[in-house]
DNA sequence: GCAATTTATGTAAACGATTACATCACAATC
DNA sequence: GATTGTGATGTAATCGTTTACATAAATTGC
């Protein structure tokens, strides 16, 4: 079943039926309603290919994602999920398991298909230029999880510095001086970098010595945060509080913890990251940074419908708030 | 960019320009050469759309998914992800938030997108007849996390009630009598139904009385794990055991039994569902259910690539294991 | 009652690929 | 050397919409 098909059968031209479906207010009621009534009578699908042909332009959006397992980007995702259902676009995913080739590759793929947006979330280093040239191509694209100030890059992030900054400090106000680090693999990762970068200049500002052999970098993971804590607690001098940038990583560390028959936070305080619901389930409750995925994944959305429905306009750029939420899995060193 | 344009350049037809890029081996390799090196030049990109509208189908699949939060559906959607990307699809995906009428406008994008087939993830009740319908549409469907033995659909699923069965005789084996039953909306999805019979016929099978007090029907989620076990809690005559039909419902419920000053197992043997990794990293370690959440995913889109590259055939079904995986949660009754 | 405006519909040309079919050159066969 | 076969390329129709433009009919204003 086609438009012409219709037309021919209703007795009018497939421009009456092409607006009669997109445009209903532009064709008399009466012939409207017999048209409709006919297209499902013959249960009439609309064919998406050819209305993008016409268009230059489809009404999908590409999303993508490092992975979609653990629960962070699983949250982002479905509230972009929910926004793009909203407007009754489509959603494309790709999953560049943190390779660049294959982000590549996914790239090409939504602009084959002409999205008109793109939503990278979380991305590495340097995708700046990739970027630009899409919005070139008329792809509008956000970055999310990262803050782009000095760029003309539409983003929604929040500023991973200053989080991982907030989180040391607090462990340093609870005079800990040995803080080891957990974290994913930062030399790769721009927002990783960031957040290593807090740490240190938070150690740096209350006058403690960086020590190398307090860092982990290692794959995200709950057993890599489980092997991770390990290799801290076989330490000669094991830290007494563990900033594990990732709650996943931080509930793998505390398992070693307690197996190790330690008592977080008597004697190691655990801080995490993300602020997953599960972090607040865990036995002690974990002390974690909040980041805003939810609101990440709408506002996201939201600005690349705005760019979409408004043309180009200038970089909308916004810095969401990640907070401490503190729990009780950190206590201040006797 | 377009084929035709290329063509004019190389001086060749679009058909030959076409075929370089399709069918390598059928244009001379000197010509080849000629025409991929101008593509490339011109930055050519392939529009999918045009393609799809002369094809009549495209190389996109859908996927449909209740919700993606929650660590199970979030590793079953990366298993196709891997595997469609595998075969250069693209994969669109939507949630249905567990509503008929989402599910519905969701199926109909898909359809107006001609995407080769559709993956439906743990699906409602009932929805053979809109299969059918799509298969008749030349739309190939899977279905996961079910299995529908005695119909024609395509499915790799687990069996649910014997799962439920084996979990619930595990209990029975450690000598529980009154096993508490909290599950998600079972009233409403197929899968859940066949649980809880299976949770039914346990019981009746070693003659203990059902105790309709002991099962809490509730939405997923760690919240209301926790909810539904302090309801548990709160019976004249709570339950020795638990029987939690997801770990994140489990983990809930584990908080709430650790929060009332009761011990696991020592007070309340608790068994979960699903068989998350981190089930594995809870304390104590959560005895479960592992479902092959992965598997489904990898084997679901394989068949569906058979279906469409094989043209229909006979209905493909898998009905994998779902395995008891003890760990420490539960313990024998004194 | 006539011109001007508005509203409803039709006409037809795209959009960018695919592909059946036709053509042509050349090699192989007897 | 005529015939057949093979491989490379071209021709042109087609997929199902959208939309600028044309046209016809109805409404308005004076």
């Amino acid at each position: 079943m086609t438009m012409s098909r219709i037309a021919k059968i209703a007795g009018v031209s497939v421009a009456t039926v092409s607006r009669a479906l997109n445009y209903p207010e532009k064709v008399r009621p009466e012939l409207r309603n017999r048209i409709l009534e006919i297209a499902r009578q013959y249960n009439y699908v609309y064919h998406a290919a050819a209305a993008d042909l016409k268009r230059q332009k489809s009404n999908a959006i590409g999303v993508l994602f490092p992975t979609t397992i653990g629960p962070l980007f699983a949250e982002t995702l479905m509230a972009i999920q929910e926004k793009i259902q909203e407007h009754h676009m489509a959603l494309i995913v790709g999953n560049t398991m943190y390779s660049k080739a294959e982000e590549a590759r996914l790239v090409k793929q939504f602009q084959e298909r002409r999205v008109a947006g793109i939503i990278f979330t979380g991305y590495g280093l340097g995708q700046e230029n990739l970027i630009r040239n899409l919005m070139r191509q008329n792809i509008f694209c956000v970055v999310t999880y990262e803050n782009l100030e000095d760029t003309d890059i539409n983003y929604v992030g929040f500023d991973n510095f200053k989080a991982a900054y907030d989180a040391t400090n607090y462990l340093i106000s609870l005079r800990h001086k040995r803080i080891g680090l957990i974290i994913g693999p930062y030399r790769k990762m721009g927002r990783l970098l960031k957040r290593f970068k807090g740490y240190q200049q938070a150690l740096k500002d209350h006058g403690i010595q960086f020590d190398a052999a307090l860092v982990v970098s290692t794959e995200p993971g709950l057993l890599e945060g489980k092997q991770a804590m390990r290799q801290l607690l076989h330490l000669p001098e094991p830290p007494s509080a563990v900033f594990a940038v990732s709650d996943h990583l931080a509930i793998g560390a505390l398992s070693s913890i307690k197996q190790a028959g330690f008592q977080v936070p008597g004697d190691i305080s655990l801080i995490g990251f993300d602020g997953v619901e599960l972090a607040a389930y865990c036995d002690p409750p974990l002390t974690t940074v909040r980041v805003p995925a939810r609101d990440m994944g709408r506002l996201a959305t939201e600005v690349l419908m705005k760019s979409i429905n408004n043309g180009v306009k200038r970089a909308m750029q916004y810095c969401l708030d990640a907070d401490l939420i503190i729990r009780k899995s950190c206590s201040e060193l006797k």
